[in-house]
DNA sequence: GCCGTTTTCGGCCCGACTGTTTTCAGTCG
């Protein structure tokens, strides 16, 4: 069966909730909460990793009986557990577990007292105003019950937000609290410092001189829509948008620890808890203890050191393999926006970009490119104005005409070449060869079989004038999964033929993805960053796709674009 | 259910806030 990797972590959080709600061991619980966890941050499909024959019990966190019961999930489309355990609770209690405050033990309260069993149950007891009368719950529980199914209903569960978009409410947020004359320092922690491609809330902290006054500075935030809870130390509300955002107040001496703390990822903080208690330690976000004599916590070099890891990265914090590789002094040399030399992907007036090639080219001198691609479409793009060869001729004797007018920055002769249906490139060697570099993307016939996508890939790849795959999967963030087709081969494919990936910058794309990027860099392949521009504007997205490849492992050396052009060159030139 | 420099049994990260209590359980991150 073809069974998702969501969709098995899914099964396991479902396990979760119903062992929950048996009072089945915690740890038991636990194991399944961190299985699912461990599904969703695999680069490959576990139906392929089980076809290759992958024990997936190597994975830690899943263990003998986990992999077990994913085979079987596999194979038959069911886990017996799961099966079992739905016998015996009704079939709406798992969406219960959606309601904020609502967690196992209360449902089970509500189930057995008031015989609810569903988010429809749950509403019409609230309205009638029974549930305010059950032992534990109270008016002010029954109201909150009743907003959250409001909301829940509204928006659904899907409440992330792409990285962008929370990039400019964070901005505007640290600035109000900046305005503050209460506050020291700000910092947002979180997913949102890891740069996941989505985020769910923010976590901000700040260090103050009055905690209260900043509290309540947080809370009068125009774009506050209502107040979740307001303490002495912390305090969390949803803005206008729908973002949550906690905000937690700490001592100066305890900023380096509780960033490390609250930037997570929980499975990271969890693992190296571990380790600092092996090692009579204490770690919390207060600082790193020996007994009650704290030893690190002003900052996070410190909190690392007192622990004997190198330095990660806050992109790297997943639980992937990090911890072992910075004790073992052997962390990635992570590539930075600022080792990139050159942007190799955009469109102009051409085809569907906004600005000449002109306003690029200044754009991108000003941001200190040694070099930018100019490279728009092709002709079978009809809706984006495609060219054919002879517009292309025409467009490359303005590049040319372009290059002599302005200093400073070289303007690459390019173009994003479809790769055709049977792999064909939709423009002629004759023409290709005239150019400087070629990205060569699929943008139809998007839904064709694995088998067949990937010799269309490969088969565009055995042209020699073949430069970079262009956003490799296709995926579009909240609206598209990737076209089906083997990454492995195709990498496989390209190391020989002296291929490269592009992570594409786009916020809505950032294809490859983090798990995508470690397994192509794994096998041996390269990459080129770029920001696939249609604006002037956009010139600027190169810092998202460097995001993703920090929290994908990728190395500099890795990574074509941050080469200078003399030298890029070489490695563009066709392989006859 | 997982895991192993406490290694095949016996542990498993840690604290804040809320609401309902009158000392704490439940939930969340």
């Amino acid at each position: 069966m073809d069974v998702s990797n969501a969709e098995v972590a899914q099964a396991f959080e479902d396990i979760a909730i119903l062992l929950e709600l048996e009072n089945a061991n915690p740890f038991r619980i636990r194991a399944y909460q961190n299985a699912a966890r461990v599904i969703n941050g695999l680069s490959q499909p576990v139906t392929d990793l089980l076809a290759k024959a992958v024990d997936l019990s190597e994975y830690r966190g899943i263990g003998k009986d986990l992999s077990k019961k994913i085979m079987g999930y596999v194979k038959t489309g069911h886990i017996p557990l799961l099966d079992e355990l739905s016998k015996h609770h009704p079939k709406g209690i798992i969406e219960l577990a959606r309601i904020e405050n609502l967690g196992p033990k209360r449902i089970q309260i509500l189930h057995d007292k008031l015989g609810i069993t569903s988010l429809k149950d749950l509403k019409s007891s609230a309205e009638k105003g029974q549930i305010k009368k059950v032992k534990g719950f109270g008016e002010k529980t029954e109201k909150k019950i009743l907003k959250a199914i409001k909301e829940l209903t509204a928006i659904r569960k899907e409440s992330r937000v792409p990285l962008h978009l929370v990039d400019q409410i964070a901005r505007q947020l640290v600035l109000y609290l900046k305005k503050s004359k209460e506050v020291r320092q700000v910092e947002v922690a979180g997913s949102y410092r890891r740069r996941k491609e989505t985020v769910g809330d923010l976590d901000i902290l700040v260090t103050c001189n009055n905690s209260k006054n900043i509290i309540d500075h947080f809370v009068a935030y125009e774009n506050v829509k209502n107040i979740i809870s307001k303490g002495s130390t912390r305090s969390s509300v949803v803005l206008r948008d729908g973002l949550h955002v906690d905000l937690r107040v700490l001592k100066e001496e305890s900023f380096g620890s509780g960033l490390y703390y609250f930037t997570g990822s929980k499975a990271h903080n969890i693992e190296v808890r571990k380790i600092a208690k092996k090692m009579g330690l204490k770690i919390n976000e207060y600082g790193v203890f020996k007994g009650s004599k704290k030893i690190a916590g002003v900052n996070e070099e410190e909190v690392f050191k007192a622990i004997h890891l190198d330095y990660i990265p806050p992109e790297l914090r997943e639980n992937r393999g990090e911890i072992k590789a910075a004790s073992e002094h052997c962390l990635p040399n992570l590539i930075t926006v600022t080792d990139l030399r050159g942007d190799l992907h955009a469109h102009t007036t051409a085809t569907d970009g906004k600005n000449t090639i002109l306003e690029m080219a200044e754009k991108a001198r000003e941001l200190g490119h040694n070099y930018l691609a100019i490279t728009d479409h092709s002709q079978h793009v009809h809706v984006a104005n495609g060219l054919d060869v002879e517009r292309l001729k025409k467009h490359i004797k303005d590049i040319d005409r372009i290059n002599e007018k302005i200093s400073g920055i070289k303007i690459l002769k390019g173009i994003e070449v479809d790769i055709l249906e049977d792999g064909s490139l939709d423009l002629p060697n004759s023409i290709l060869a005239e150019l400087d570099i070629r990205i060569c993307s699929i943008h139809y016939k998007l839904k064709m079989n694995k088998k067949d996508m990937t010799e269309r890939i490969i088969r565009a790849m055995d042209n020699p004038y073949f430069n970079i795959l262009g956003h490799p999967t296709g995926r579009l963030i909240f609206k598209r999964a990737p076209y089906e087709f083997d990454l492995e081969k195709v990498v496989k494919a390209a190391v020989e033929r002296g291929k490269f990936f592009e992570i594409n910058c786009r916020p809505d794309r950032l294809d490859l993805s983090a798990e995508h990027c470690q397994m192509v860099q794994e096998l041996g392949a390269k990459f080129a960053i770029s920001t696939d521009a249609h604006s002037t504007m956009e010139l600027n997205f190169l810092n998202f796709g460097t995001d993703q490849a920090r929290r994908g492992w990728v190395e500099k050396k890795n990574v074509i674009n941050s080469l200078m052009w003399k030298e890029l060159r070489k490695l563009l030139s066709p392989n006859l």
